[in-house]
This record gives structure tokens, C-alpha cells and sequence, in this order.
DNA sequence: CTGTTAGCGCATTCAG
DNA sequence: CTGAATGCGCTAACAG
């Protein structure tokens, strides 16, 4: 591999002329930029990654933080994954995979001590994540997917859920649709104040009043039995229900088992809307759901983006907040005729 | 952040004595070592990444290789991801996320010259698969998750397609199943030699063979209406199927709407077995489909220890097949009565 | 605009 | 068994 030095005898000038060329730190004559460049074409030069972060204290390198402890991991992780990486590689940064217990401080302080990233993106923030006070205590700049409770002031891109859950809202009622239940992830995870269930739920009631509807409101397990409970008990309070919002994939095949079971089809006697699931999910059912697929491309590649301009002091304003985008499938259709 | 010199001064040492502490290069007494542990306790001392990989000529990180183009990464591949980090986490190495288009021979050979990593795994890797006599050429050590059609004496693990159809059959048979039918990828991609379509069949027919069972074969393209397409086949050609092996997730909700509009019930007329999936896209089905797992925790741990063993010297055997292991969840039952 | 030089933090020769 | 001295490849003062 050839190295500065190289190129430098090439061109007939010190290594340093080159590295100022390379980076642009000083002003380098037209000239001798020109034939600093040919002589690195000539010899395939690529500046050596670990020499040039030694040198200049910056690697050049992002954490990628996500916890084992959670892995409700899914397609929307994966695409935070993807998209992370490529906006990474866009800005000349590599992304490195950090799998940490959540609350183990030793773990995150082990990893950030050995000088290899310089910031970290973390991925599943929970309403009071630990890494945080971690992360602030090493000094060691990151950006957030998700939201804390309190975390103002801190890099961060999340879900717009008032917005989301405003456009659901208002895609059922322009379909005549004026009883409308909300599905929530499970009343334990509500309670103990999970983003996504919390800023759900009130979005959900802000749009059903601004649209002057009616709203009913379950809680579900996230998984297929939690959903038919959930049906059965709302079908039982509130038969006259049009449609559903359901904010809980897991638990989608069993409120469409219980649906069936009841003789109700989608989308004739009922609507079904899947909200912050992602694509692939809504394509698994037939008919395929209608859904506000996450942005997750745009998570994914906000984040690291509003990290490394910070990290190139071209501070990010942070807290962004994306709407989920609508798709229509085949599960929300005209509200029946009332009876 | 302490560096070495630190600690060699509180230990009344020289850094090389440190040096050769840590990394057990060259006897120590015990006196001195103790004396210096203690010491690197005290400082809470790291060693330097980037320094220790440019002085030793190994950064002790591997790149991941994912492709863009087949992003229809799913939730398998996100485990090959955590877990191929965790593995390297164990192993003392990091994990870089590296997404290049697959015939990018440019793309690779930039990131690979810039000296970053040891080594790559490779995911999604194709019967004929460019990256990997790029690799070669650039002496870039490297694993594959998957096969090419001829690469012999390169270091892959492997679904193991023969163990895992024949453990799938052999359910089958012992349920009482006589005319069993495999639901392979489309033709198309049956034909373009993609491995695990090809090899997933081959297991299929050996397996039949074997119990003397009879087998039939279907081709479906990976979305719901190629699902439904097939099995309006199937049911036309040999309406006394009465079991199914599926090799195709995304056509799984076809299959399943179609068998429904033929009132054939699951698993009492029919019995569906899905193959090399994930148990989320199983438990997204009711009732739940019983399935021959992926390994995928395996594969993702051996891709980095066989790539890691390797790197120090250790070199590993590979080509290791692994079996899927079978599940047994709600969509297989006993033989329906023959009429 | 360009050259000279001193490190970055550590591994590893060579002496002792 | 330990210490002293080089250099990995590059950046960034400091001098012209």
C-alpha cells in the first residue's frame, strides 16, 4: 500500500504539501494540487484510516448503539441499520456496531475509552435511558433515535406521532368513518410511560376531537391472543365501532382472527389501519394493510447526520420530528352504512 | 484518558514493560505485573485503539457486507447482524456496517484501502457472488454467510439444506403425510441457480425419496398472489395434497388466503410446515405456523469466529453446514383421513 | 504558497 | 527479566 510518503517523492514535494492538498487545511497551489493528485491516481492512494485518526484525534468513526436486552429488534430497526451505515459512508464516517446492555456503564465506558468512535447514534431510546447520563459523563457526543422523557436540548430525531395520528385520523373520517378505536401496545407499557404508547394515544385523541369523532381506546398485548382479547372486548363495548387504529403489530393477526371470527370483514364491515408498522408487516396480510409506514430511512440518516455536523462544528438544531408517511392498502375502505 | 506512559510512570516502570504486559509478548514477573495492573486499574487505564492498531498492524475490527441492491434484508438477516457484532464483542473485535453495491468492485476496494479492517463477512452472498474474487485480489481475509456455487476452501457457514428438508419431512411422514408438496422461490429464480432454491428442492426430493412419500412441486413468486397462484395449481393438479413444505415467506399470506377460499382448513385438511423462516414471520400467522428456524444466531457467530480464528493464526476448517431446527407451533397436525 | 519538524499512543526491535 | 530507542502514516504547528 502506498503511503504519503509515496506520493510525495511522486509529486516532488514534502509530505506535508500533500496532506494539506488531501485536506484542504491550507491553500496548495493549482499547480502543484494538480500534480499532487496525479502522482496519488497513479499509485491507487488512499489516505490510511488509523494514521490519519492517530494524527488528527478524530476517527473518523460512529457508534451504532442498540441493547440485546430489547431485541424486539425489527424491520424498522434494520432499516435504521441500513440507512445509518449509508448516510454514514455518504460523509466519509464507518459505522460500528455497539451491543450493550442498556444500564451496564462499564460496557459503554469500556467500548468509548479505547478512543475508536468519535460519536455515538443510539437506537431504542427509552423514556429514561441510563446511556444517556453515560454518554454525557465521557463527553462523548451522540444523537438519538427515539425521544427520553425529559431530554431537551439533546440531539434527536423522532416520530411526529400528534401529525401521524392526526393524518390517520383524518383518512378515516374522509371515508365517513366516525367511531374509531384506538389499539395501544399493552396497558403495563403504557403505564410505565412508553414514548410511542403515551404520544400515540394523545395524538390520537387530539385528532379525534379536532375531527369532531368518536374515540374508544384498547390496550393489547404484543402478540396475536393479546389482539383478539382486544377485539373482543372493544366489539363488546362498542359494537358500533367502523374502524381501527392499531398501533401494535404484533398483535394485528389475532384482531383480524377475532374479526373474521365475528363475521366482519375488512375493510366492508371494518377498517383496519396499522400505524408506525413498517411495509413488510403490512404486506403479510391479506387484504394488505393499509398503514403510516415509519420513516425509518429518514430516522436512520437524520441521526447520524445531525451527528456528524456537530461533530464538524456545524451544530444541529435536533429534537426534528418526522410524520409517519400514509400508504393505502386494501384494509380501510367506506364506512357502512350506519344501520 | 491515561495512555501508557501513565501508567508506566505510577508503576515505576517503562511503557514497554506495560506494553508487553498487556498483551503477554514477553515474560513479566509476577512482582511487576501485579504492580502494573494495579496501576492501570488506578488510571482506569485503555489501551489506544487507533495507536495500538497502527503500531501493530491490526486494528482488531471486521467489516460487515451487506448489499443494497438485495434489500430484502428481513428479519434473519438483522440476527446475522447482532449476533456477528456480539460474536466479535466477545472475540475483542468491533464490527464496521460496510453496504456496497455488489459488483462495486471500486466501492470495496476503497473501503478496504484504507486499511480500517482485518477483515470482512459477507452476507447475502450470490452463487456467483463478484465480491468475492475482489476480496481475493485485494488479500482481504473474509467469511461468507451462504455459498457460491463453486467456491470450495473459502470460509462459509451454510443453512444445511439435505438436514433440514429431510427433518422437515420426516415431521410430515410421522404425522402420517403421504403427498407432501414443496413450495419453492419463483421459477426464475429457481433456474438463475440461486442456492438455497436449488439446494431447498434437491433436499426436498431426497427426503421424499427416502420415506417414500410422494412429492409434488410448486414455484411461487415471493408475494401474496404468487402464493395464492400456486396453490390454485396445486389444489388443481393434485387435490389430494395434504401437507406443505413453504421455502418462500412473503408468499406464505397467499397461500394461506387461498387454502382458506377453498374452505380447506389449517391444519386440519392441510398441514403447512415453513421452512429456513424466522419465528416472527411464524407467530404472525393464526394459527401459528410451525417451522424449521434459521440458525440464524449460529451463523452469524461462526461467520466471525471462523473469520477471527483465522486472522490469528488459528486457521478454521469451514464450509460448516448447519440445520434449521424445527418448531413445532400450530399449522401442522396428523394426516386427514384419506376418502 | 511550501518545507521542516514534532508528536499522536503504542509495539517492537535492540541492548543490557 | 527490563529499559531505551525507532517508527507505524499522518496532521498540524512552526518556519520560512
Amino acid at each position: 500500500m502506498a503511503t504519503i510518503k509515496d506520493v510525495a517523492r511522486r509529486a516532488g514535494v514534502t509530505i506535508s504539501t500533500v496532506s494539506y492538498a488531501i485536506n484542504g487545511t491550507r491553500p496548495v497551489s493549482e499547480k502543484t494540487r494538480a500534480v499532487i493528485f496525479q502522482a496519488m491516481d497513479d499509485l491507487g492512494y488512499r489516505p490510511h484510516a488509523m494514521a490519519r485518526a492517530l494524527a488528527s484525534k478524530r476517527t473518523r468513526i460512529l457508534a451504532l448503539l442498540f441493547s440485546p436486552l430489547e431485541r424486539g429488534l425489527g424491520l424498522t430497526e434494520l432499516e435504521f441499520v441500513t440507512c445509518a451505515a449509508d448516510a454514514a459512508k455518504e460523509r466519509g464516517y464507518h459505522l460500528v456496531l455497539w451491543s450493550t446492555e442498556i444500564h451496564d456503564e462499564e460496557d459503554i465506558r469500556h467500548l468509548s475509552s479505547q478512543g475508536l468512535v468519535d460519536g455515538a447514534v443510539l437506537m431504542e431510546v427509552q423514556e429514561d435511558d441510563p446511556r444517556i447520563g453515560f454518554l454525557q459523563d465521557l463527553k462523548l457526543p451522540f444523537a438519538m433515535i427515539g425521544r427520553t422523557a425529559a431530554g431537551e436540548g439533546l440531539l434527536s430525531v423522532d416520530i411526529d406521532f400528534g401529525r401521524t395520528l392526526s393524518d390517520a385520523v383524518d383518512h378515516l373520517v374522509g371515508l365517513g368513518h366516525q367511531r374509531i378505536a384506538f389499539l395501544n401496545q399493552s396497558r403495563e407499557v403504557y403505564d410505565s410511560g412508553y414514548g410511542p404508547a403515551v404520544r400515540g394515544l394523545a395524538g390520537f385523541e387530539a385528532a379525534i376531537q379536532r375531527a369532531g369523532a368518536t374515540g374508544y381506546r384498547v390496550f393489547a398485548h404484543a402478540n396475536p391472543a393479546g389482539g383478539a382479547d382486544a377485539i373482543g372486548e372493544l366489539m363488546n363495548d362498542h359494537p358500533d365501532v367502523t374502524a381501527i387504529v392499531m398501533m401494535n403489530d404484533r398483535a394485528i393477526p389475532g384482531v383480524i382472527q377475532a374479526l373474521s371470527e365475528r363475521s366482519l370483514t375488512v375493510p366492508e364491515d371494518v377498517s383496519l389501519l396499522s400505524v408506525a408498522s413498517s411495509p413488510r408487516v403490512a404486506e403479510m396480510f391479506v387484504p394488505a394493510l393499509t398503514s403510516m409506514d415509519v420513516p425509518s430511512e429518514e430516522l436512520g440518516r437524520l441521526s447520524v447526520e445531525y451527528l456528524v455536523s456537530t461533530l464538524e462544528d456545524r451544530p444541529a438544531e435536533g429534537g426534528d420530528l418526522v410524520p409517519c408517511t400514509l400508504v393505502v392498502r386494501g384494509s380501510t375502505g367506506s364506512a357502512p352504512q350506519s344501520l
